[in-house]
DNA sequence: TATAGCAGTTACCCTTGAGTAACTAATTAC
DNA sequence: GTAATTAGTTACTCAAGGGTAACTGCTATA
């Protein structure tokens, strides 16, 4: 029983971590965006079609500074900034998709049966 | 161009289902708890240590209404409850499988490297 | 008679997440 | 000369998420 506890709790952390990165309403949608290709600033705002300026700004600054994307500065006329994936970033690739299964699945099962609203 | 922008769309859509479920700090850590097996509220608010009888009883509250766990009374002396996962909560299991496997990942890449903090 | 465990509830507070609107500076096109 | 596009920033506001502490009613045990 002392072990079924252990591992429960070095679950309960790891699922922690791991939330930490992706919580909130916009970086899922971002990572998302993002696995389409590097995209500008104005590119992603155009694919997130509700995300504010202030908000998408935010939200890549905190994805950079967990390393899950980064940020190149092209000096050309006007200015252009691209975001992509690092690495990091990729591996979240298995993550997403049973994110989006899980989320279609769930649409199915509850939403269009009128269950939940 | 258009197919690609509409899957991503799509995508975005099933992502923000899935969201809606499992956002917060506490429902993944219970669920993640119910995993081991039905449980009593007590049982649960020690495998988590740090949640309150309040977040507790929302949280449970909320993800029976999401239908991905169930509430059973007991009418014995004293009351006990019993929660469970519905075959819905059970569908989440891979799910949770790539959570914790990308948040030890994470951790071993960044937390242990101290690049964040 | 008092304490502990069962499963929560209630009231209060404070911080954070998120939204809105207006604004920056540089350049190009009309 | 004015508008549009580039990539954001700033100030202000509000609602929600979450924390703390105290409390409920019931029963069994010491």
């Amino acid at each position: 029983m002392k072990e079924k506890e252990q591992l429960c709790k070095f679950k309960l952390m790891a699922s922690r971590d791991a939330l930490e990165v992706i919580q909130g309403k916009w970086r899922i949608p971002i990572i998302i965006s993002l696995t389409y290709g590097n995209k500008r600033f104005g590119e992603i705002q155009r694919d997130i079609a509700d995300i504010s300026p202030k908000m998408l700004s935010q939200e890549l600054k905190a994805l950079e500074e967990y390393k899950i994307i980064s940020r190149t500065l092209y000096d050309s006329m006007p200015i252009t900034v691209e975001y992509s994936l690092t690495t990091l970033g990729q591996s979240l690739n298995s993550l997403l998709d049973e994110l989006l299964n899980w989320g279609i699945y769930f649409r199915k099962e509850i939403v269009n049966k009128n269950v939940v609203q």
